[in-house]
DNA sequence: GCGAACGTGTAGTAACTATTACACCATTGT
DNA sequence: ACAATGGTGTAATAGTTACTACACGTTCGC
């Protein structure tokens, strides 16, 4: 009659906890997010938090490392769907924009770059995991062609920045404006992809 | 013997408070800025605060607002010393590279971002101010070029977006990953906007 | 010089928050 | 059933903060 996880209760409230705690600081940051606030909606007791965390700081990183999500998937897998360069960056171009915009995503950033003044440690590292992370691999992707003989023009540092700057861009925009969510217009993401193709050298024919 | 200002000394004492109050939540961000701290920096006593702003949010919005700059200028003299748009565009990606990574810009866009959680507006108001007016200004150049009979592919509206993607991109990189301060290589600047120019039908032979 | 407007300094308030301490239930292995 | 472990609920602490109130000194027009 107890088919509870081998890691009963205590982490079923880890994750109850975590998962109250991402929600209010996404909804009122982290300083205004109160343990209080956390308590209160992940019930449980204020004691646990400190049991399993220790302090208010680790509980934010708790929260984020285990949100941290990188491209690197997804690059790996339009690269093993598509032959031919062109199409992958398409495909990519659609996923990358997804996870970018994904309005948790955008959330947390908010959140690191609101905790980067007072620990700019923390924000690094996160940085790292997320955009750096997705670059690099983008990067090894582009060197990956360049031996397989695709031409190209400019090194592969060069093309992975040039090819995600308008979608850190966005994530940026959407980040600060706290608009409604960025829709893009029909062709908006092709004609993006097609510019870069452009530049460097990689659009088959017309 | 009193050659003050004619806004004599409540202008002085506002202007010190402002300046003061800008580098404390440059430091230490909003939130843990104490009007207490302003107070031991600035001169001057915590009831001249509550008289001249009213209250904490107000002053950050003073702060804010009085060191908004645009990059609206920076186009217009880029585009009236140079006549070829190449050669435009190449001076304003060296200016607008080092507005957006100027420390201070850098520094405000953390605080703005972190407000913009609980006070999605002020946010918007920045953006608009900011990122956007440099945008449009852009747009209407192209526009213009275009007008002019300048050979280009893309709505104006696109190119300006591509055009500006790299340079916003640097300045979220630098507000997130708090790092000493990106430093172009040796062309680096030329490269992009070469890139630019060669994806946007504009470059003029070789 | 004088009086009035103007800033200043100080002290106080009321609210809030992270963190700790501790006495109760509940669940579990035996 | 029983003790022991583990989580809960509550309450208290200690520190901080935005904001207010007020009496004192300073400046300025005249």
């Amino acid at each position: 009659m107890t088919p509870e996880d081998p890691f009963c209760r205590l982490d079923r409230r880890r994750q109850a906890i975590v998962s109250a705690a991402r929600k209010l600081f996404i909804d009122k940051g982290y300083e205004r997010a109160t343990l209080g606030d956390i308590v209160q909606q992940a019930g449980g007791s204020l004691a646990t938090i400190y049991k399993l965390f220790g302090n208010k700081d680790a509980l934010l990183e708790a929260v984020v490392m285990e949100n941290v999500v990188s491209g690197e998937a997804l690059i790996q897998v339009a690269a093993s769907l598509r032959d031919l360069p062109g199409e992958a960056l398409h495909d990519l171009s659609k996923d990358l924009s997804a996870l970018f915009l994904d309005p948790e995503v955008v959330a947390l950033v908010r959140i690191v770059m609101a905790r980067s003044i007072s620990d700019p440690n923390f924000a690094r590292r996160f940085f790292e995991r997320t955009s750096i992370s997705t670059r690099n691999a983008l990067e090894r992707l582009f060197e990956e062609w360049r031996q397989k003989g695709v031409a190209m023009e400019g090194s592969p540092p060069f093309l992975a920045e040039m090819f995600m700057a308008p979608f850190v861009c966005d994530l940026h925009t959407e980040a600060i404006s706290h608009g409604p969510g960025i829709t893009y217009a029909h062709g908006q993401l092709r004609d993006r992809t097609d510019f870069f193709l452009k530049a460097a050298g990689m659009l088959v024919d017309r």
